[in-house]
DNA sequence: TGCTGATCTGACACCGCTTGCAGAGCAGAT
DNA sequence: ATCTGCTCTGCAAGCGGTGTCAGATCAGCA
């Protein structure tokens, strides 16, 4: 059995009330009394037990992340952040992951996650599905990363913006034939890519370009996807001279497409995407970065604070700014456009 | 607050034990008794507090995830192989990063683990670490993931075999001359490099070919590091016509450095890989693959079954199998070897 | 009818910690 | 000398379950 506070109390000379005020470092204990109740406790190899604590106060010391992947570049980088900041605030990282490719989407109720963690950390979660909705609207301390709802500490980065500034690059190469890789057709209840979508018509239209629907194909925020939408891309009769992808992962299928085609990206088509995976600088991807491990650490600071267990972050916004990077993946369009 | 177990007790008209047990299916509750207590505690939403059940029990239903990494592919992979294991199962997960880039190795001790989790997976931390040795001694169920550590359940590739598979590859393609790029060049404690760079060597001595240690940079296991050391490899006098890289990501790294240096891979240069990262798949890199999501997930089995929370995995071994992928990046030789 | 053993249920003592409350000790104010 | 108001400490009542134990009920059987 593990060491118990009654025997750092007993081995201390004092009482177990006083070994738990002394280890948390309440006020109202004599210094002395306090050096050597560490000192017992640290002799005992003595560490608090996580349950009895949590029944006794209601505390969990811990925060869940819930997330629908895990695996994939962005989730993964955030739950870094994440976790980089739960670690040095001494606080248990709790993974919850939710509807993985062949689960079904299964939020955890705010009972069950109450029980469990002092907080949640929502990932790109459709801040409109009812499950998530209940969430938030319980009592629930929670933090957003990926879309911006009022009156919740959110980071995101301004979707519209970062797809603008995307087609925008492209326009300013000279394309004016720029076809867009989507994520979802289904009336998508994740607003990312209906943010995205704006900005890039947005972007479009301030040139006087009419959006093309045919221009728009689908590919699921999946390698696999990004490759299938560019092969529909490229059956086109009338062929786009650019493509922004929505994310990363899918200008890289689009990529692989391209090549298979025998195609050159920044030659015969320019692909532009949004993220700023590494990857993409390996692959030499135009992309618009959001800094994606520091939008982890920040709802993860945010939450804290919120719970009251560290001051807030310092940046007070969580709209973070998004930076273009151009690569060999877009140039100018082969004739001139 | 919650719902407690008495109230649920209150509303079936039974005692507080028998709800215990008519929830957790025990023997010996009459089923219109079960029935009354499963109606009661759904009707309202109750939801068994995980802390005062796991100080009553001992049990905590959890399991812990220790990990150097967390952003990294394979790292995140194993994470959500073992993720859905344990959803799946019903147990939390817990994650602890340890030494993530900038921090100190912290692998938490027993004492500490116990308290929070009923077992751990280890995942790629170098076995003969006293922290983790310590912990492997310790009485707590564990897995590990990439190394095999005797009397312990564990899920590993042969990384002798692997690089002997890679390097043989090179050495059919004609190659004579051929580069490794290892992870440290500190006596690392890391096993997978050592065991790699034998392969390596085996496969070498076994056409007659002495390593020569001039071939060797080091790369961290990163893409940085993989690309600094291909600079170095490219700065040789005595340039090699192949390169072995002991991960995909320092691959990637690699692939960047010829680029910038204006050659091609698979044309002045054949690079190798060892992961099946996605990406490489896009890059158009020959790799040999490992099943790092089924890894996590066996891992996560072989635990549960020590645990007895589920039967064990069918496939018996650890030892899971590779599979070359031969892509575009490694062709013969550019002038006959 | 009286026993036996199996099934079902409740009482209750914990699990190990937190926290409100009260009491003790003591310095300074009255 | 008495009163205040601190600081410091211990007592004990929970927190919400689990698990042991004993009692009750009842079918089967001698």
């Amino acid at each position: 059995m593990a060491v118990t506070i009654r025997e750092v109390a007993e081995s201390a000379g004092v009482s177990t009330a006083t070994v738990s005020r002394a280890l948390r470092g309440l006020p109202y204990v004599d210094d002395a009394t306090r050096l050597r109740v560490l000192a017992a406790a640290a002799s005992l190899d003595y560490v608090v037990s996580p349950s009895a604590s949590r029944l006794a106060s209601g505390r969990t010391g811990s925060i869940a992340v819930i997330t629908p992947f895990i695996a994939r570049w962005f989730f993964s980088t955030v739950l870094s952040g994440v976790e980089q900041v739960t670690h040095d605030a001494g606080l248990d990282l709790l993974l919850l992951g939710v509807g993985d490719p062949d689960r079904p989407s299964e939020v955890p109720t705010e009972q069950r996650l109450r029980q469990r963690a002092d907080g949640a950390i929502i990932v790109a979660l459709p801040a409109d599905d009812p499950d998530v909705q209940a969430l938030l609207h319980a009592n629930l301390p929670v933090s957003i990363v990926g879309s911006l709802v009022p009156d919740v500490p959110c980071v995101a980065i301004d979707d519209a913006e970062a797809a603008r500034k995307a087609t925008a690059h492209l326009l300013n190469l000279g394309h004016r034939r720029i076809a867009v890789i989507s994520g979802s057709r289904s009336g998508s209840i994740y607003t990312t890519q209906e943010h995205r979508y704006r900005g890039y018509c947005d972007a479009l239209s301030a040139v006087g370009i009419e959006p093309d629907p045919t221009l728009v194909a689908f590919g699921q925020f999946t390698r696999e996807g990004g490759e299938q939408a560019m092969v529909e891309l490229l059956n086109l009769t009338h062929m786009p001279t650019a493509v922004f992808c929505m994310s990363d992962e899918m200008a890289f299928g689009a990529l692989v497409a391209l090549r298979r085609r025998g195609l050159v990206a920044g030659v015969d088509l320019s692909v532009i995407g949004i993220d700023g995976h590494p990857q993409a600088e390996v692959i030499d991807l135009t992309t618009v970065e959001q800094p994606v491990e520091s939008m982890g650490r920040f709802a993860a600071e945010s939450l804290l604070a919120v719970l009251g267990v560290t001051a807030p972050p310092e940046r007070a916004t969580g709209l973070v700014p998004t930076r273009l990077v151009s690569r060999g993946s877009t140039a100018p369009p082969r004739d001139g456009g």
